[in-house]
DNA sequence: TCATTAAATTGTT
DNA sequence: AACAATTTAATGA
């Protein structure tokens, strides 16, 4: 097991188009973007690599620039249930980061992913400086709320198909990950990690969905066509 | 830039 | 879990 301290020792300042993924940066003034980025690390997370596992002290508030990241919670039965994946736009931890406490879930690197963290100091003095900055977190707490609640159903389904259609719709929260097109990069393993069945059942969910017109299933990712149908439909 | 080769991903059994 | 087929990425002329 690898000591998540380490993660961050092999850190280095972002390039332009990194900074380009990060939808809270364009809502900050000019000067508080100036200290945003002053502070901003960057990392290598490979496969399997956790970020933040629960009960370990808040450091950093995460965000995903590239490659997508899985989290999940551990119950008391020690049963893991994954709440939702995290995709390139998408931040996390600012609960736990607000009131300085633990982490209350793991966040796992599903493939090879590039992951920014800004210093819970960094995160609290935008807070206390950034109008635009508040708004963005509270958004987010908002559509997080609504995403966990959306996780519990999602986990009590039993039918596949829609197992893999409700996980996906909440993958492309458009207020959650501003930066995702109508295409997420995600391979049917990674998926099949995510919603917790067989590549092979994914597989045949994606085959399903797709010839409902939902989605179009492409090399190395999918095309989300009609959100809404995922959303609430029966498959 | 193009052709060849290796690696990754998908569709099936 | 294993297979072949397909797509992409990497390599080097």
């Amino acid at each position: 097991m690898k000591p998540e301290s380490l993660l961050f020792q092999r850190r280095r300042t972002l390039l332009t188009e990194e900074l380009d993924v990060i939808p809270w940066l364009k809502l900050l003034t000019v000067d508080e973007r100036q200290r945003a980025v002053e502070d901003l690390k960057i990392t290598d997370a490979l496969p399997g690599d956790y970020l933040c596992r629960t009960g370990r002290p808040v450091t950093y508030w995460f965000g995903v620039v590239d490659g997508l990241l899985k989290m999940s919670s551990d119950n008391a039965e020690g049963q893991t249930m994954t709440f939702t994946g995290v995709p390139p736009g998408g931040w996390f931890g600012e609960g736990t980061a607000l009131k300085r406490e633990a982490y209350r879930y793991n966040i796992q690197a599903l493939r090879k992913s590039l992951v920014a963290g800004l210093h819970v100091d960094t995160f609290h003095w935008l807070l206390d400086h950034s109008i635009g900055f508040n708004r963005f977190v509270m958004n987010q707490l908002n559509e997080r709320l609504g995403q966990f609640i959306a996780a519990r159903e999602i986990d009590r389904m039993t039918n596949p198909n829609i197992r893999v259609a409700r996980s996906l719709a909440a993958l492309f929260n458009p207020v959650l990950y501003p930066g995702l097109g109508t295409v997420l990069r995600i391979t049917q393993q990674e998926l099949a990690y995510l919603v917790g069945l067989s590549r092979q059942r994914v597989n045949e969910a994606l085959t399903t969905l797709a010839a409902a017109g939902a989605i179009e299933v492409e090399y190395g990712g999918l095309r989300v066509t009609d959100l809404q149908a995922l959303r609430s439909r029966i498959f």
